[in-house]
DNA sequence: TTGTAGGCGTTATCAT
DNA sequence: ATGATAACGCCTACAA
């Protein structure tokens, strides 16, 4: 292995001249730094990260906490994971990848082994058992999700408000004047997370704002319940002629059944759905969707951690800052004027 | 921070003692042992990573990398993640994630820096140039696929070949004559990787040996390409009643057409598909598919490379292990007697 | 069974 | 602009 040490007996001077050559913490004569810097090359020289991680006290590296849930979607985590590494990576961090099955014994365990100097939370719930420990432990952490209390962290999400803002203008811009809100399990409304309330409140306002009448049905997703709520639908409502789904599962049993019951989308009645693009390109017809920018999640995140790593390196106090990504409305083949 | 020599102060003992309380590498009263463990809890100890990976040559991580291209089905990508997470943490380890933007460069800088003692990769290639990268440093790795050359290195994969030649007995047994392999399109059965060439021959001499005619073509996957492929199919072999494909893509396009050109599955046609479990639940009717234990798949690569990292610190060569793991065939509603 | 001491490779504080 | 040198926290051969 090569060392610091060998980089500057090559090169001719002290290890910690190489060092700052490295660390670009001095000015350095243009002369030396060429030196060492070929004698880097020559050797081949690379810092050893456990020697580095333990003088300067910071590892390097930013831990990222996955749920093994199936609850979510599992290519939009993948794809937020990998956002993370690679905006990580832009920053000189590495990603450790913490299952959540440790618990919060897991982030506690990262953060107090000086194993990462941050941590980015996926998935995470309104009464969230992990963040009390990070604040115990003074840990830096970004959430991805909004939770009850938010002090000591920093939090990106979607701004599922706006998300259903832009529901209720699209099927009001359209002419529908009766809509429909199919959402998740009732379960989901008080448990897991807020981005439902939230999403349902956005869409109410908006709607009454617009003048729209709707419902709100709760939905498990399977076919059966689906079937059950629509049925409910169309008889306390029968001149419904716009839907809004949040609901992965109820996507393709809503057309199936709509289909089957002599309803034609778009032209007798349109859905718009919220969810990932992939999700909404995928059926038949494609649907327009209320979409969030996903990557983003993983940069804003990675950001924020960088963020309150530095601050707190220097000392200063990390700002707990909060990020609402604005989502976007994509129309598809799914949603059209109102009949009549 | 509680160190090491903390915990020895307050027990009442040399620091050495603390450390070999907690590795257990050498004898220890049981006396003492107590004494320590209860300042370790008392105090709160946690073992610096960085100072543990610096002094012991050893960082305790391994670096797993993933593809970041779509290329493969995400939640298959993201289970196997998931295992090698988990199995890693019952060695003791934890997991780095690396992005193949990286390319061989990334492999290379995570080991050299021994910021991670071994590597895994994911998505493996036939002539895969991460892997004279890793040969030329000694890395210990493990590859989740089967490269063309494995010296060197550890891997696991599963047995194509069994899961081809499954194929062709199910629908022997089932009395089936004529059966279609509906595969990836041509550029995969010479580019990527091995696995599609692996599959067919294994179903190609079983089918031989049990005396059934077939055919072969490749579709790449589109509507399209299936509605072509499957057309010329019926074409050349009017008779044919069995269908195989490998393709997920395909599968869907596939089962559309056999009903839109009046065959019944599995009345009239009997189809199996070659994929996870969790894709062939979803289709109607649910498929008959052959499936490798994707879990394990993560969990022996973690054994490989812990095996080979062991190795390596004692001085001994590591072996290049190779595992083939066995599908299994599972019996849905898409498979049934040869018409008449 | 336990203690001592040197070293692991970098960083960063003092000097110069 | 550069050099010595003392940490950083843990491991482990060597002693006792």
């Amino acid at each position: 292995m090569v060392t610091l040490a060998d980089v500057a007996k090559h090169a001719g001077v002290s290890a910690s001249t190489v060092s700052y050559v490295l660390s670009g913490k001095r000015s350095i004569s243009a002369s030396t730094r060429r030196r060492v810097e070929q004698s880097v090359v020559e050797l081949g020289y690379h810092p050893n990260a456990g020697a580095r991680a333990l003088a300067a006290r910071r590892s390097h590296i930013v831990a990222l906490v996955v749920p093994l849930t199936a609850d979510v979607y599992v290519p939009i985590m993948m794809e937020i994971a990998i956002s993370v590494t690679v905006a990580a990576r832009q920053h000189g961090y590495d990603v450790l990848l913490i299952t959540n099955d440790e618990g919060p014994e897991g982030v506690r365990r990262v953060a107090v082994s000086g194993l990462a100097d941050g941590v980015i939370l996926m998935d995470v719930e309104l009464a969230d058992e992990r963040i009390p420990a990070l604040r115990a432990q003074g840990t830096q952490a970004a959430l991805i999700g909004l939770p009850d209390d938010t002090t000591g962290v920093s939090c990106v999400d979607h701004d599922f408000a706006a998300a259903g803002a832009l529901c209720a203008d699209h099927l009001a811009d359209l002419g529908h004047r009766e809509i429909a809100f199919i959402g998740y399990g009732s379960g989901i409304y008080h448990r897991h997370v807020g981005y439902a309330e939230r999403t349902l409140r956005g869409f109410r306002d908006r709607a009454e704002q617009r003048g729209l009448r709707f419902l709100h049905r709760p939905c498990e997703g399977t076919f059966e319940s689906t079937a059950g709520t629509l049925a409910r639908v169309l008889a306390d409502r029968p001149d419904t002629t716009g839907f809004v789904v949040q609901n992965e599962g109820a996507i393709g049993p809503l057309l199936n059944l709509l289909r089957g019951s002599g309803k034609t989308v778009p032209e007798d009645a349109s859905v718009v759905a919220l969810c990932p693009e992939q999700l909404a390109e995928q059926y038949a017809p494609r649907l327009t969707a209320v979409t969030g920018p996903t990557k983003e999640l993983g940069r804003v995140a990675v950001e924020q951690v960088m963020n309150r790593i530095t601050a707190a390196g220097q000392g200063i106090q990390p700002s707990d800052e909060l990020v609402l990504l604005t989502p976007v409305l994509t129309v598809r083949e799914s949603t059209g004027p109102a009949p009549r």
